[in-house]
DNA sequence: CTATTTGCAAACACTTTGCACAGCA
DNA sequence: TGCTGTGCAAAGTGTTTGCAAATAG
């Protein structure tokens, strides 16, 4: 008989998911989660991993990212901003401060604001060049 | 023989979607569109209005909101913020100048902006005493 | 007569769900 | 025992596409 005493984070799949989110910084669709953890011997199937991303969101463990055509997810929960490059498709966290001043602003007109989302959409640095050199 | 002098806006079913886009503020989705035509007793099918948004968004004649579960359209091609209610699930269009300053915020970390899409999450002015409500 | 637009149904991509079963309390 | 978590396959939802027929130029 084996016996394996488990630490708490190894328990449920659900927390494998949260774990492998937690260990990258280019907020991953649900497939590429379940992807990436089956490179690593995990066994799981894409059900768990969307059953499990949905738990974590309700409970405010993760972000959502609602994009097109797949949600991507981020495991900073703190309010921050997004860039999305629309020639590598690749999400980035970008370092520029919360502004709670614009809900300020929208709560003047008479709505109560719980949060913002702010993305840039254009070109990331890597990809300047590519798109210079395509339209030549 | 029947002979009917179309004016410009009554040739193709794409420019029938639009014009019903441009009559509303409440920033439909495809299915709303498709059946407030049908509805109006235009014959057009759900393909059609997919179709004609998709190209009229490429021409930049439209703006897509892409928010779960359905894509929203929106015929104001000026650059301008949205309130989602997360209670009654409405967009709504706000008053609030666009901010340029920010996309030089991001021009200057070396990215290239092309704009940028400001949400913000809470209860619009209806919804929150119904809200109340339903806490009791 | 050729090019474009359309409707229909099928295909598609992403996500959720029903169900049976495994593992744990 | 019963509760929770899981895999699998099927269903669900929003969107796109292949194709043949209709229409425009």
């Amino acid at each position: 008989m084996k016996v394996i005493i488990m630490s708490r984070q190894e328990r449920g799949k659900r927390d494998r998911v949260l774990q492998e989110l937690l260990s990258r910084t280019d907020h991953p669709t649900a497939e590429e989660l379940y992807l990436a953890l089956r490179e690593k011997g995990e066994d799981i199937s894409l059900a768990t991993v969307y059953r499990a991303l949905r738990s974590l969101a309700e409970e405010g463990l993760v972000a959502t990212l609602p994009l097109a055509p797949a949600d991507r997810f981020d495991p900073l929960t703190h309010p921050h901003y997004h860039f999305h490059c629309h020639r590598c498709n690749q999400v980035l966290d970008l370092d520029l401060p919360y502004k709670p001043e614009l809900d300020q602003a929208i709560e003047d007109l008479g709505f109560s604001v719980h949060h913002h989302t702010l993305v840039f959409h254009g070109l990331c640095p890597a990809c300047q060049p590519k798109e210079e050199l395509w339209r030549k």
